[in-house]
DNA sequence: ATAGCTCGCTACTAAATTGATAGCACATTA
DNA sequence: TAATGTGCTATCAATTTAGTAGCGAGCTAT
């Protein structure tokens, strides 16, 4: 399996392994946020559940941010399906202010298409 | 060259590209935080100077990802180098919560691994 | 003007990751 | 027994990333 980067040894962007780059690392891969985020606003879910809500994620790739999340502490499974932790959960909040930037851009953006004749400035 | 994520136009996790799922889409690329972060934290820099900030990214993922986020808007290439723009300031702004948590996550495994002979719980 | 520097960036190949699909072993239910 | 649902694994193609070399332009010193 691929290697899971961990705090405090070489990560991608920081040979000491550096928090953030770790958690860069880790997050930084395909579908580790979309996986994160929806665990956190959808679940538990089940397996089958996670891949469905995540609409076209591949059950290999859903395994692997699975293994790797649940190495980070950030998902565990229970009686009832995968869930976040205390710890995940620290981790969607902190990913809120993302949201709201995120829109900030789709408007921005939004408006850049819109009035193809003049533009406030 | 590599697709770059649009809100509004299907993405990884969201075929009707909600804005957040765009945003991870893009920012969910190998570097792709780890290069805004830097430039951020050390900007402006020249993308020479850049690739050295970031350590071990080699010229083309630069390239792409600096790419990727000049046409989301975050960063701009100006007389002294590459900086980030206002939105990408306030993206930067938004990845600060997921700093705090990593390095809370960081004491988290520091504390599982120093005591090898009992723990608090 | 020719050599040496840095600049942004491209080319090329190999390795790694991701995507897509099929299906396994187990448990539950009917 | 068969059908369904569970968490996954296997396989293979497609895409992405890594690693290294080097281009063409510009600037500087000789």
């Amino acid at each position: 399996m691929t290697k899971i980067p961990v705090p405090g040894q070489s990560v991608r962007g920081s040979k000491s392994g550096s928090p953030i780059m770790a958690m860069f690392d880790l997050l930084g891969r395909r579908w580790a946020m979309g996986v994160l985020w929806t665990l956190s606003e959808q679940g538990p879910l089940s397996f089958r559940g996670l891949q469905d809500a995540c609409e076209t994620i591949s059950p290999g790739v859903l395994n692997s941010r699975i293994k790797e999340l649940r190495a980070a502490g950030f998902v565990a499974l229970g009686e009832d399906g995968y869930h976040v932790t205390a710890l995940g959960s620290d981790v969607y909040e902190a990913l809120l202010p993302l949201s709201k930037v995120s829109k900030v851009w789709a408007e921005r953006l939004a408006d850049l298409e819109k009035p193809h004749k003049a533009q406030t400035g």
